[in-house]
DNA sequence: CCGATTTTGGAAAGCCCTTTCCAAGATAAG
DNA sequence: CTTATCTTGGAAAGGGCTTTCCAAAATCGG
């Protein structure tokens, strides 16, 4: 019955060059004569040796029949597969794109297979993938970016996450440590709020701060902390002044307006919650004929490399991005800590440039 | 002997809410008190259909020893997965980014697994990833960006996405129409040469053109589309104001450089084979306390949303990149055309900004 | 109430590999 | 020339799932 199989399969090969489709690995061996073992001893090269003379017939057949090995039966067969699931949650967004950069050299050159998801922000979408990981028995998934203050969704994602590490998985996030995994923690309100001294320090008093979208913890620890760094100069901010929007350019764009709508004075100085938002912002105050930093100054966060560049240069606290996705990568190839989760902080600088320059005293 | 197998498994499983590792359908089955022919069918739920009753123990079974099909398995029995390999030459870079963007958006919406490369150009990277995916056994392989000149390793790439093929799987690029598979194809020659005629129009004469890497063929059409349309006003470029370099911010600031000491008068106008070399330049040109486009105009090429907002705003050939990733997506979904590849030409669309606007005729 | 259909459940063969476990040949030691 | 020790190749039992093929049970018309 074998014999059957073996034929069946063997006549397909035969098809000729023109379908190299299911070459599976009897009819390699068949081809070299050998046996089944002897194949899979030869291809994939564990501790048994085989000798010169059959190895070399192996690899024979294997060019002649454009043979390769499937990977998903190999998985199969060893429970061990080399994949890692990466949640995003917008991959064109350049400060995922940045981290994603990071992680994926590492994780390439260390020959693990990474999955992409770029689920628009929300727990669930997470959630959804982190099962999925799971049903692909993924060595390990890395969830990245701002955690939310939905208890309910946030339990479901640790469960699911508990039941993947149960199931032999590692887990590492980049954010918030909420998840009960290794995690990247990227400073944010510390960085904010060094961020506030300085500003404060510049002379800056009368401020806005564009805090991205409510609920999503980033935008929440960078505003908290800001406050907190110009609260230490006795600054205080009103909370007309505070305005919430998306993450994104038009985020910026708009909080930028509401901030406008406001009405004269002008603060002294904007901080938005990104860098991002924080070109959304400079394009209204351009639209508006309003000048930076001279009318008004304008800090942003993250320090986006593709961002260095506009004109004037943001105010911003740098988070090694890149970096941070190595180090995740990193996370997943060394075993876990035994006792409880590794969690590395990642702290940011503060990176003064002109969009906060003081006007001179001039007035 | 099953028997043996149902004791340990179940044995497995019973380890208790420690460990939900390695549940298997046997065990569903056999808390269901079922056969696993059953549970499969549930659980896969097929044409055949199983009773109420057990499909309501089967789905109870799993649902308190926390189950979840093991789909590489799944995949070896099938002959069948839904994963797809795109490869990208660098992720962070925002062209490819925001391709990947709307490439994502749609695969997943399919329930798609989409995995990335980021492998940093060159045609055997790309080769080696495909083959990968012919050993993953992948539904399809996305390849994105610009080819070379290389011919050799354009031949083993397209024997690598033939083998692919034959085995079964999809194949689409983005790029050039080099490859033999469904392709989307940007008009960067057309683009560009509207873009030279454009400017020519406007009343520039003396160019200077960033070009982008040698041998890479996107800087290549770029450069000759757009000597084309100059010519198309008899406008000829010195051949010492085409310099080459990366399709990079740095590679710009540097080309600029090249440019800049070549001496004065300085070209009326310099066109960036990317937006984001035109970045670069823009910064290069600033540090000089050249002002644009007063002194010289700047135009790019990709029109990247990320930098809509420098200022000036640049002049550009706007690509509908997300776009782009969709079209491939759907391709990848839909049945090849029996005869021949499809390919689908994106043109480019060109904006003028101000960075490009001639100075009023005052002098 | 009986033969003809239609459900519905299960045994077993596959999918493509890896990895024991064994045995036969080759080599070394006595 | 034995006996003990490696090498080296193969049969077969998995790994976790799907699916074909059968048979038992349930449904139906007359």
């Amino acid at each position: 019955m074998t014999d059957v199989r073996r034929a069946v399969s063997g006549s397909a090969s035969q098809r000729g060059n023109g379908d190299t489709a299911r070459v599976t690995l009897q009819d390699v061996a068949d081809r070299a004569g050998v046996s089944l073992t002897t194949a899979s001893r030869v291809l994939s090269d564990g501790p048994r040796r085989v000798g010169r003379q059959l190895v070399h017939r192996v690899n024979q057949a294997v060019d002649e029949l454009g043979y390769t090995a499937n990977l998903q039966a190999r998985a199969v067969a060893t429970g061990q597969s080399n994949m890692v699931g990466v949640v995003v949650h917008d991959i064109s967004d350049p400060y995922f794109s940045s981290i994603a950069g990071g992680l994926i050299e590492v994780a390439e050159r260390q020959r693990l297979l990474v999955c992409l998801s770029s689920t628009a922000a929300g727990e669930a979408g997470e959630r959804q993938y982190v099962a999925l990981m799971r049903a692909q028995r993924a060595r390990a998934v890395i969830v990245i970016g701002s955690r939310t203050d939905d208890q309910a969704r946030l339990a479901e994602l640790r469960g699911e996450i508990g039941a993947f590490s149960r199931s032999g998985g590692r887990a590492v996030c980049i954010g918030q440590d909420l998840l009960g995994v290794d995690t990247i923690l990227p400073e944010n309100a510390a960085g904010a709020e060094a961020l506030g001294r300085a500003l404060a320090v510049q002379g800056h008093r009368r401020f806005a701060v564009l805090a991205g979208p409510r609920g999503l913890l980033t935008a929440r620890d960078r505003l908290t902390g800001f406050l907190d760094g110009l609260a230490a100069w006795s600054v205080s901010v009103d909370p007309r002044c505070i305005v919430h929007g998306a993450f994104s350019r038009d985020g910026g764009y708009e909080a930028m307006s509401t901030v406008l709508a406001l009405g004269r004075p002008l603060p002294d100085c904007v901080f938005a919650a990104t860098d991002v938002m924080a070109v959304g912002a400079l394009a209204r105050l351009r639209a508006e004929g309003i000048r930076v930093p001279d009318d008004v100054g304008l800090a942003g966060f993250d320090d986006l490399p593709t961002l260095r560049d506009v004109y004037p240069p943001l105010t911003t606290v740098r988070l090694p991005l890149g970096q941070m996705g190595e180090m995740a990568a990193r996370l997943v190839l060394t075993e876990p800590s035994a006792d409880r989760p590794r969690v590395v902080p990642v702290p940011g600088e503060v990176i003064l440039r002109d969009s906060t320059l003081r006007p001179p005293p001039a007035r």
